[in-house]
RNA sequence: GCCCCCAUCGUCUAGUGGCCCAGGAUGUCAGGUUCUCAGCCUGAAGACAGGGGUUCAAAUCCCCUUGGGGGUACCA
């Protein structure tokens, strides 16, 4: 049974970088009927906090994303917060040290830090140089009795490191190049290498699907698995997103978090969509496609070894793309809050008008990439008109006003507007006038709207109804009398 | 500094030695759709980082250089 886990830290924002590790995670599991766990690693007391879990769980659930085991909906290995852990990690902890795995170094951090710099000037490699590996029975008893707090460090060995990553192949490291790394810090909370490897091994994680990032740190989850007495999982190591700033995404850039393009109104599908492109290609190069279509096609080995750039304009349009297939019912109730937000629209929802909201969302839903957007392009529906000194002065044109004219009295001889009729009446206008093209439509589009651009004019006109439609001609009829 | 990973159009990618003077998508540009913007349709421009090998044959294998990214923390 083939178990993987996404374990994100809860220290701000869930953004596409890690969204999409989950992503691929979770499609991993789908294709090989696995178990799919969300773990929470928040052993950086400083700075995890609780609100994010909440948060992200959000997230990942309107991603549609789902998992079987979780802190919010429990398993057989419980519990999934590494901060309920703890406890765990200790005894393991104190198993390491009988063992002689692990030993207690009294550097502080001030320490640390001075040999780092003078290490790093004088062109050393500014690693943990072991020193209290190897303390005397007396130098031990000096540090206890003088009460100075210590951290745990784990004993690299001196050998070579060789794993088979899924995704990248054979990688080996050379552990002498390594310092004996922190496993639990002084305040008795676990490192992340260690938190990674206890419950990697006690959650029987299979495969740790995981970003490029952590690729340097997997032979000391290798080592740490070896203490554990435990056969380390398979590795896959995804490549990285970056901005378009060529540095990769992270909470620094606030504007790439699920959460955002969520408030934006982005369709959930057309989001999770656009992850998988990144570092994935379907073989049959549709972009577009339902995740279940493409489950059984999925092999992680195929996977890009690149990081890749987000590409926003792409995203627009995938998501653009959704907006236009999405079914219309849904779609208005997704733009509703929107619409409520801009005052275009009653709070109490039993008192809008759907039908005619319905019709707007299919005029402009083309023009749009995400539900926010709709507020600019329907306001034409909503405001009273107001036009420009310059369109004054379009519509008082002697042409202008033999087309609106024209046009308004055979909308007199009508009761009711509908696409095809308002074509009919458009021809009709168009043979008695002699004028065709920009010079007919113009003239009626900026008197029923006050814009050049707009949705088409019939929908336009469908939607106002034939009397708002010989409300707003007749104002500039008026013109010309003046 | 040291270690590791990576390298095809602006961007995401297909390509696993001959099917590739490199395919698709997006973006850009042009034309069409009896109005505009958008959409849609059609078309165009646009890439194998550089240099050495190996081979009858290399985008594909090897080496070097360059470039990008990551790691080297009592962050994850």
């Amino acid at each position: 049974m083939i178990r993987v886990r996404f374990a994100p830290s809860p220290t701000g924002l869930l953004h596409i970088g890690n969204a999409r590790m989950a992503v691929f995670n979770w499609l991993f599991a789908k294709r090989h009927k696995g178990t799919f766990i969300l773990r929470i690693e928040d052993t950086d007391v400083a700075r995890s906090e609780k609100k994010y879990i909440t948060q992200l769980i959000e997230d990942l659930h309107w991603l549609g994303l789902t998992w079987q085991e979780g802190p919010d909906v429990g398993g057989q290995y419980c519990p999934y917060l590494q901060s309920e852990r703890l406890h765990i990690y200790n005894d393991i902890c104190q198993n390491f040290l009988k063992e002689g795995m692990a030993y207690r170094c009294y550097c502080t951090y001030e320490e640390l830090e001075e040999r780092r710099q003078i290490a790093k000037l004088t062109g050393k490699p500014p690693r943990y140089d072991n020193r209290c590996r190897e303390l005397t029975d007396k130098q031990k008893r000096a540090f206890e009795t003088s009460g100075l707090s210590y951290t745990i460090r784990f004993k690299v060995p001196d050998e070579l490191v060789v794993f088979d990553d899924l995704i990248r192949g054979t990688c080996q490291f050379d552990m002498s190049l390594t310092g004996d790394f922190v496993i639990m810090r002084s305040d008795g909370t676990p490192s992340f290498h260690f938190a990674v490897a206890v419950d990697d091994t006690l959650m029987n994680i299979t495969h740790v699907i995981r970003g490029e990032d952590h690729l340097s740190n997997t032979p000391c989850h290798i080592l740490l698995f070896h203490a554990l007495k435990q056969k380390p999982p398979q590795f896959a190591h995804l490549s990285l997103t970056m901005g378009a700033d060529r540095a990769l995404l992270s909470k620094r850039h606030g504007a790439f978090s699920i959460s955002e393009y969520r408030r934006l109104g982005y369709l959930p599908e057309g989001l999770l969509n656009y992850m998988m492109l990144l570092g994935w290609a379907p073989k049959d190069k549709k972009e577009k496609f339902k995740v279940d279509n493409i489950i059984d096609t999925f092999e992680i080995s195929s996977m890009s070894k690149s990081a890749s750039v987000f590409d926003q304009q792409k995203l627009d349009w995938l998501s653009g793309q959704y907006i236009r297939e999405t079914d219309l019912d849904k779609l208005t109730n997704l733009a509703i809050p929107y619409l409520q937000t801009a005052g275009f629209v009653f709070t109490d929802e039993t008192k809008i008008d759907r039908a005619k909201l319905k019709m707007i969302l299919d005029a402009v839903r083309s023009n749009i990439s995400c539900m926010s957007q709709i507020v600019q392009e329907v306001d034409i529906f909503f405001k009273d008109v107001v036009i420009s000194e310059n369109h004054v002065e379009f519509l008082s044109s002697e042409t202008s006003q033999t087309i609106l004219s024209t046009f308004y009295m055979n909308l007199q001889k009508l009761n009711t507007l509908s696409p095809d009729i308002f074509k009919e009446v458009l021809k009709t206008v168009q043979k008695e006038t002699k004028v065709n093209g920009k010079g007919l439509y113009m003239p009626i589009r900026i008197a029923l709207t006050g814009r050049e651009h707009g949705p088409e004019l019939y929908s336009i006109a469908n939607i106002l109804g034939i009397n708002a439609c010989k409300t707003r001609i007749e104002r500039f009829l008026l013109v010309k009398n003046k």
